[in-house]
DNA sequence: CGTTACAAAATTTTT
DNA sequence: TTTTGTAACG
């Protein structure tokens, strides 16, 4: 479609129509809105005397540069106080990352401590550590001091927060903990029963709260009249100042807010990992944290940005380049992907001449395979890693791609059942550990006898608390005399309303002696902190967990010893609460830079947590229209752009191979029987259309069409119950009381009908 | 308290 | 498009 005809479409259309027509254009891969082309710095030189230079001075060092190639070099090399690096898919952004900093570091002699490298997840963060402790090998004991401004957002926000002088200017004390997602609900939900407020939307607290934050808008879904939410939002605030107590985002907003008063350090450089994902609060630290001296150096990939939906803002790159003044250059070549696996994506972007360039040859075209449904393309992948498995070859480099996590449980299955080798890829998160997240609690409140929450938690826990829980607990910590801590608080509940002697309130008096008694002990041993806390008793000595459980609190105290010895400096108790602070923005107690153990099979995972991933082998499941892109977001051309985007990532995650499937039956509702309409931008080509293969019948399957019979009566999960009114050798039609006659492959119909007796 | 009407959310997930 | 949850009404 032109943009003469669409204009002329334009002018003869209602409002309404306006929808469809900027779907008709996004199906043909191109934008509505002007995209922001900024120039472009290209490389003048090839920096081949600058490397020498640096190969004389130190070899090992040289090598680092030597292997960038001509646009990588230029990014390092430029003396631009102001950089964005557009970083093109798999163009290498990491290694020039950097090999920036070592060149900041080793060459332009910049210390560590004078850098601040600012990334979103825990696991960026951790691989630029360990490259530099790497390349510096042993001889570092201060390395992790020097570089304690490397980390996420929230770990770096802590970390300013920590060594800010005065606190008290924000209401916070300097020993101030986080409170994770699961804290802060619980925390919000005390404050709730303590104070007896009305809350609708009990369950969708955070949303709200952005919300309110955002548009001052209190009210969410149908309310007519404002409930006491207003209130609860006032009383956290105080209510946080009062327990030293911050949650995610505060780490970043206080952090902004403490930096207005005082600017704790003077940065000569900021690097930003994954810029585009950056919301407001976030370039605002950034902000904050520039002097007349910093200079900013931040790279990232605007085809890529696919968490939109939880904050990150837009027109960021063409604010902030006029902002600042920026520099802007590209890394424009694709290491990882065939040139067709490459043309493929790219035709999907917004502007797609020639902005990605191959380094690989042509390779295969893309297949795109029609199955009848989700059953069929199980059955069909299960065929498929069947017959690489048989030829002896690797399944760890193929991953299964899906849009929904309710999409991963049906090939799951059907690879268990066949016994093929699989692993999801999710992040461990702490509360399906019962026994570490209760120890979470535990240390908490050792930590912070006032920590109400924390308290509470450890007495109402599913698993090792009990009591229910209940307004009259909750109100008797509040209702408490001034100088009792909260901890005392429920000793003296427990004490007046149990009449046995509990567990629980040996358990809480010795919590009362640990930083006393114990932490200051030299050993740390974890048979004497297990006894001491009197956990083994805790932790069901008679259920058939109970080994996993002392396992599980074991590991995790060793680790926080780890951390502890690993600082060498400061106290101990100082070093005991930021090891618990870690275990808290980690979400996990392996806090000491894990080296991640590679599990074993094909990876099933979303296309979100594929992100930053590669594979020999792709496979996306389920690419229908009303899944990429998700149906609920039919209007509203943002987020059908972030969907698309969603699709190029998934493709370019392939490095030789990448198929798509879709379903001619699907069986989710809202989802169409066509293929992704974005997959329409990629020239023909370069995709393959195929039908399954997975139609051929075994034996099993014969068997199986012997179970039915016309006129026998059957149940449907979806359609209720119906009668079979015709059937072939490979296809069975069925009639429905509610929807009519629907037709099913006799392989599958087996997982999908149950007869019923009559 | 049950019914009706209606509006908005549903999906993705890191710290 | 379906599901969910609130408001309003009797």
């Amino acid at each position: 479609m032109s943009y003469k005809r669409l204009h002329s479409r334009l002018k003869s259309s209602n409002e309404n129509k306006l929808d469809q027509i900027v779907n008709a254009f996004e199906a043909e891969g191109r934008a509505l809105q002007h995209h922001f082309t900024p120039e472009i710095d290209y490389p003048k030189s090839d920096y081949n005397n600058e490397i020498q230079y640096i190969s004389s001075l130190d070899e090992k060092l040289g090598r680092t540069f030597q292997r960038l190639n001509q646009h990588q070099r230029h990014a390092v090399f430029h003396p631009s106080c102001n950089t964005i690096l557009s970083a093109m898919v798999g163009s290498g952004k990491t290694t020039v990352l950097i090999a920036k900093i070592f060149y900041l570091h080793f060459i332009k002699h910049i210390p560590f401590d004078k850098m601040i490298v600012l990334t979103f997840t825990n696991k960026a963060a951790r691989e630029i550590k360990e490259r530099i402790a790497t390349f510096l090998g042993d001889a570092h004991v201060e390395l992790k001091e020097q570089l304690r401004y490397f980390g996420t957002f929230h770990a770096v926000a802590r970390q300013l927060l920590n060594e800010h002088p005065d606190l008290n200017k924000i209401g916070f004390k300097a020993d101030f903990m986080i409170m994770d997602e699961q804290e802060k609900q619980d925390f919000l939900e005390r404050l709730i029963a303590q104070e007896n407020l009305s809350i609708k939307y009990h369950n969708q607290l955070t949303k709200r709260w952005r919300k309110y934050i955002e548009t001052g808008d209190a009210l969410m879904g149908n309310m007519k009249n404002e409930d006491d939410f207003i209130q609860l939002v006032q009383l956290a605030q105080t209510e946080k100042r009062k327990i030293n107590a911050m949650d995610f985002d505060d780490l970043i907003s206080l952090c902004n807010e403490a930096l207005n008063h005082q600017v704790a350090i003077s940065p000569e450089w900021i690097i930003v990992d994954e810029f585009q994902d950056c919301n407001e609060d976030q370039l605002q630290l950034i902000e904050k944290l520039r002097n007349h001296q910093s200079n900013i150096f931040v790279v990232g990939d605007q085809n890529q940005s696919i968490y939109g939906w939880r904050g990150s803002k837009d027109h960021l790159f063409e604010e902030v380049h006029s902002r600042w003044n920026t520099t802007w250059m590209e890394l424009p070549q694709n290491y990882r992907s065939t040139a067709n696996i490459l043309s493929a994506a790219e035709s999907l972007l917004q502007q797609n001449e020639n902005v990605l360039i191959a380094t690989r040859k042509s390779g295969t075209p893309i297949d795109l395979i029609r199955h009848y449904d989700d059953q069929q393309e199980a059955f069909y992948l299960k065929e498929q890693l069947t017959t690489i498995q048989k030829e002896n070859l690797p399944l760890d480099n193929i991953a299964i791609l899906f849009r929904t996590h309710q999409q991963i449980k049906i090939v799951e299955t059907v690879l268990a059942q066949a016994n093929i080798p699989h692993q999801l890829v999710k992040k461990a998160e702490l509360h399906d550990n019962p026994a570490q997240n209760f120890l979470l609690r535990v240390l908490k409140v050792c930590m912070n006898h006032n920590d109400s929450d924390a308290c509470l938690a450890l007495i109402f826990d599913t698993n090792f608390g009990v009591l229910k829980r209940s307004k009259r607990v909750i109100q008797s910590l509040n209702t408490r005399e001034g100088n009792t801590t909260a901890l005392s608080a429920l000793c003296e509940y427990l004490e007046k309303h149990k009449s046995k002697p509990l567990l629980h309130i040996k358990l809480l008096r010795q919590i009362e002696k640990f930083t006393n008694e114990f932490l200051h002990n030299e050993t740390l041993e974890t048979i004497a902190f297990i006894d001491f806390l009197a956990l083994r008793d805790i932790l069901k000595p008679t259920s058939i967990h109970h080994k996993e459980y002392i396992d599980a609190v074991t590991e995790a105290w060793e680790q926080i010893v780890f951390f502890i010895k690993a600082q060498g400096w400061g106290e101990k108790s100082t070093m005991f609460q930021l090891a618990i602070g870690q275990v808290v923005l980690e979400g996990t107690f392996h806090i000491n830079g894990r080296i991640k153990q590679k599990g074993q099979g094909v990876h099933l995972l979303t296309i979100h947590a594929s992100k930053g991933l590669e594979f020999d082998k792709v496979y996306i499941a389920g690419a229908n229209t009303g899944i990429i892109p998700l149906s609920q977001h039919q209007k509203g051309s943002q987020n059908l752009k972030e969907e698309k985007r969603l699709l190029f990532v998934a493709i370019t995650r392939g490095k030789n191979n990448v198929e798509i499937g879709w379903h001619s039956q699907p069986s989710t509702r809202n989802t169409e029987a066509e293929p992704s309409y974005f997959l329409n931008a990629i020239p023909a080509h370069l995709l393959n259309r195929k039908t399954s293969a997975a139609q051929n019948k075994t034996e099993e399957q014969t068997e199986e069409s012997a179970e039915w019979q016309i006129d026998m009566l059957v149940k449907h999960k979806k359609y209720g119950s119906g009668v079979i009114i015709s059937m072939s050798e490979t296809e069975l039609i069925c009639n429905f009381d509610s929807v009519g006659e629907k037709p099913f492959s006799i392989a599958f119909a087996k997982a999908l009908l149950v007869k019923i007796e009559s």
